[in-house]
DNA sequence: CAGTCGTGGGA
DNA sequence: TTCCCAAGACT
């Protein structure tokens, strides 16, 4: 049961509060469709001062969307690398050239046009739209299923897809009488990832503890409501390092898995690292090239929905010509080892080019 | 529509 | 160390 009264004071207080509170962000500073839509991107599913580091990067290297539109995509995910979520980077390219071509530079003011573009859903098409265009579209973040589960104390999971309407509706609801949905939007925000975290909420200074649900019945912990998260797949990628002096072999990977569109080396994929480095050599020596193995590493990356365990092997091709060779039995790229802080490498091989150079 | 896509911060 | 979590989108 939600009581008349909080709903009334919910948007009044947390816009209040907004006003005295609200950060200082550097997209903030006008309403620049533009701006809005690259740090709405760089910050999804991304905390604030991670997506801000990137958005200073970003903004200054293409200041305007026209640059953005031409530049080559490997200088997009030079800029994007460690950033993850690397899908978000190809898109970005999409809708820069789109609203370029098709919009002569200027961003629609429509949210279903904005959602037609790559990489804008219906987060991202409600907080452009409603922040530079006065739209009445509510974002629905996890701030937003966070800050009115605990406040209406609200028994619904908030990963199952069905859950988005209800959110939505009942936002509607509550800001019906709100006219600047834009700042609404913001505060909601703003208050959810300063005020009602998601661990150790500061209800001491909270402006609506008072007719908020979990304050009262103590149960900030227990919302918003999740579905209980399965165990991590494990996966283990030996790496081939083959080199010589000067180059790297490396290969793009595609198809639909993890780091897609990302470089990396010659790739095994095997729990035991000795049968995969059998297998390499097995193949190298059918074709009688001289390889010496050196140091193997190890690491394990984490990653929300699977754990990778990574070994680096290090093999150092002397002759010119076996080195072709390989390149050509392994389909591999030959790349300057100077060269690889240009390309989009995965956090893991990014750090180990870091480390051996 | 449930599964998949990354990484870093914080407890 | 290990876990949760973050201004979601796409298929």
């Amino acid at each position: 049961m939600i009581k008349h009264e909080s709903k009334l004071e919910f948007c009044a207080k947390v816009m209040q509060w907004f006003e005295a509170n609200k950060r200082d962000l550097p997209f903030r500073k006008d309403k620049d469709p533009y701006r809005v839509w690259l740090s709405e991107i760089l910050l999804q599913q991304t905390q604030m001062g991670t997506g801000i580091k990137y958005y200073k990067k970003f903004i200054k290297k293409f200041p305007k969307i026209e640059k953005l539109a031409k530049a080559k995509e490997e200088t997009i995910y030079s800029i994007w690398k460690g950033l993850g979520y690397y899908n978000r980077a190809k898109n970005l390219h999409k809708t820069a050239q789109e609203i370029v071509n098709n919009y002569q530079g200027v961003f629609p003011n429509d949210y279903n046009d904005l959602l037609s573009l790559p990489g804008i859903g219906k987060y991202t098409a409600s907080a452009i739209s409603s922040i530079c265009f006065n739209s009445k579209r509510y974002v629905i973040d996890a701030n937003v299923y966070r800050v009115l589960s605990r406040y209406l104390g609200i028994n619904k999971k908030i990963n199952q897809s069905k859950s988005y309407k209800y959110f939505e509706n009942l936002s509607k609801e509550l800001a019906k009488g709100i006219k600047n949905t834009g700042a609404y939007n913001e505060a909601i925000m703003d208050f959810g990832s300063m005020i009602c975290k998601p661990k150790n909420p500061k209800c001491d200074i909270c402006i609506i503890r008072k007719t908020c649900f979990s304050y009262i019945n103590n149960t900030q912990e227990k919302y918003p409501l999740k579905e209980v998260v399965k165990k991590r797949k494990v996966r283990y990628f030996n790496y081939f390092v083959i080199q010589n002096e000067n180059y790297y072999l490396i290969q793009k990977r595609y198809n639909n898995d993890i780091w897609k569109n990302l470089f990396e080396f010659y790739l095994i994929e095997d729990k035991n690292i000795q049968n995969a480095k059998n297998v390499f050599q097995s193949t190298i020596n059918l074709h009688k090239n001289v390889i010496s193995h050196k140091e193997t590493i190890q690491e394990v990356s984490q990653l929300s929905h699977l754990k990778i365990h990574v070994s680096f092997h290090g093999c150092f091709i002397k002759k010119k010509r076996d080195f072709s060779l390989i390149e050509k039995l392994f389909k591999l790229k030959k790349i300057k080892k100077q060269k690889t802080k240009n390309l989009g490498f995965p956090k893991v091989i990014d750090n180990y080019l870091k480390y051996k150079t």
